[in-house]
RNA sequence: GGUCCCAUCGUCUAGCGGUUAGGACGCCGGCCUCUCACGUCGGUAGCACGGGUUCGAUUCCCGUUGGGACCA
């Protein structure tokens, strides 16, 4: 029997900016397939780049893994906070004579890297220093470089990609420790994922071409070799890779624009990926459904219309009361005052909730609800509020003002009304409902009467009555 | 420039040698209806191209084209 191993999977962001969409999918990926398995999700932040990273950035970045529900259970590790194993370990390497010292400064190659780019040759590390022994006693700075295989080939056995092989004398001497004494991004990886116990490294489609190089510093460190899962990128409507130009990127923006989590990592999730025909699917059966084996090989185009919907459709699958409280924070952002009564509130975002794609777009709707300062639209006014529509808009106020305030006995009084006046409930709903909500879309005119409340509706009704 | 990856409706995708190429978003139209939505029914639209392999290719192989990634 072989034994059962201990999935371990993680997420690696560089605290350099927010955490955006693209991101975010790696992380669901490496979460689902962590959960799924029963193993470890973990964090690592790759902080590295001292100068380039932010407090603020890794807020951010914790905050809107938890946002979208995608906890860790190990971590987070700080990269920055291991740089002496980093160093130590490279060191090791150097003794092993797995590494070497390379005095070629960093403008010397980047020079020549240019200069064989211009000339059409491979853009590769010459190897000046492979086998070089420095004199005793030289005391010029000096980067240690991985001494990598020149002979037979590499193979990245991905589980998304495939096989995918490379041959060794391709792959040029990767820097390990810069000669300033800070270590490479790809050898603190490594050595992360290493020391960590990954055993599955899913990440995006952009690192494949390092994995070889990577896989062969594993093997120097005598490291098991983790999985390797590379995901595809996710592009823009013009089919460049995603980036601010295209819009929003950022999980944040999308959570201020009221997106709801639900909605956001269905929508990643179906992005790459599919599970036969399904197209919605809770967390519970994200966790069950996702393979990464059936993860596609192509990059995919961020669809805004699409997620729009899947949004449109978990708003309305919302409990109202529950959507209410979280409509509150959009209606402070809009300087409107916030009602105190959640139940009320509750009532009137349930009229709303199959009329809204966004948190946002339902509170800009709400409008009718939080506020009397009602414009009413001239042409929705010219068409239905006429002195015609004046003696019947009269007779429905008075007895408006004498009916229980309940949908079905408010029906009762237009329907009478009707009767008598032997008109369609068109013909005095639409005045009724520009009176109340200055324009011709609303959500039901009973429904929303109820919410309204008698006097509210009754002011708004003389206002117009008295204009005419 | 070198190496590597990718290619089914406009978009996300199902398909894993034989299907009227299925679903979803979007768009268009019908129904429902107090408006707008929701819902529901229907329609529109696709295998990049060229060679093989095979009785038979969307599917397997090679190439072309077109995208893309990486190269302290």
């Amino acid at each position: 029997m072989t034994a059962m191993i201990t999935v371990r999977s993680r997420f690696a962001p560089s605290p350099t900016g927010y955490l955006h969409i693209g991101g975010a999918r790696t992380a669901l990926f490496a979460y689902l397939y962590a959960r799924q398995q029963q193993g470890t999700f973990l964090l690592r932040i790759d902080d590295t780049d001292r100068q380039r990273s932010t407090q603020e950035f890794h807020d951010e970045i914790l905050n809107a893994l938890q946002w979208l529900g995608l906890p860790w259970d190990e971590g987070p590790y700080y990269q920055s906070q291991r740089s002496d194993l980093y160093r130590a370990a490279a060191e090791r390497l150097l003794s092993e004579g797995k590494a070497y010292r390379c005095f070629c400064s960093a403008e010397e190659v980047e020079a020549k890297r240019k200069a064989a780019m211009a000339a059409g040759t491979r853009p590769a590390y010459d190897g000046t220093c492979r086998d070089y022994t420095p004199p005793l006693g030289d005391s010029r700075p000096f980067a240690l470089r991985f001494k990598g295989p020149k002979e037979g080939e590499t193979v990245v056995d991905d589980i998304i990609k495939g096989r995918v092989v490379f041959q060794n004398h391709e792959l040029d001497d990767l820097i390990l420790v810069r000669s300033d004494g800070t270590p490479v991004y790809n050898f603190c990886s490594v050595f992360d994922d290493a020391d960590l116990r990954i055993s599955h490294i899913v990440r995006g489609d952009d690192h494949l071409t390092n994995t070889p190089r990577q896989i062969l510093i594993f093997q120097a460190l005598d490291a098991e070799l983790p999985a390797f899962a590379h995901l595809p990128l996710i592009l823009g409507n013009d089919r460049a890779p995603l980036s601010k130009r295209h819009g929003a990127t950022a999980v944040r923006a999308y959570q201020e624009q009221g997106y709801l989590p639900e909605a956001l990592v269905n929508f990643l999730a179906r992005l790459g990926w599919a599970s036969g025909d399904q197209e919605i699917f809770s967390h519970a059966e994200l966790v069950e459904k996702f393979r990464l084996e059936d993860v596609g090989k192509s990059a995919g185009v961020f669809n805004a219309e699409k997620l729009q919907w899947l949004n449109a459709h978990y708003l309305k699958e919302r409990p109202a009361l529950q959507l209410a409280r979280e409509a509150k924070p959009f209606i402070a952002q809009k300087h409107a005052t916030v009602p105190g009564d959640d139940e009320w509130l509750a009532k009137a975002v349930a009229t709303l909730q199959p009329r809204a794609e966004t948190i946002a777009g339902l509170v800009d709707k709400a409008h009718i609800y939080l506020s009397d300062d009602i414009a009413i639209d001239p042409k929705a006014a010219n068409k239905f509020l006429t002195t015609a529509t004046l003696p019947t808009l009269g007779k429905l106020r008075v007895r408006l003002a004498a009916a229980p305030w309940s949908e079905h006995e408010l029906e009762t009084v237009f329907t009478g009304l009707m009767e008598e006046e032997q008109i369609k409930l068109g013909q005095i709903a639409q005045p009724v409902r520009v009176a109340l909500t200055g324009g011709t879309a609303s959500p039901g005119i009973f429904e929303m009467m109820v919410v309204l409340g008698k006097d509210r509706t009754l002011a708004r009704l003389d206002r117009v009555l008295a204009s005419l």
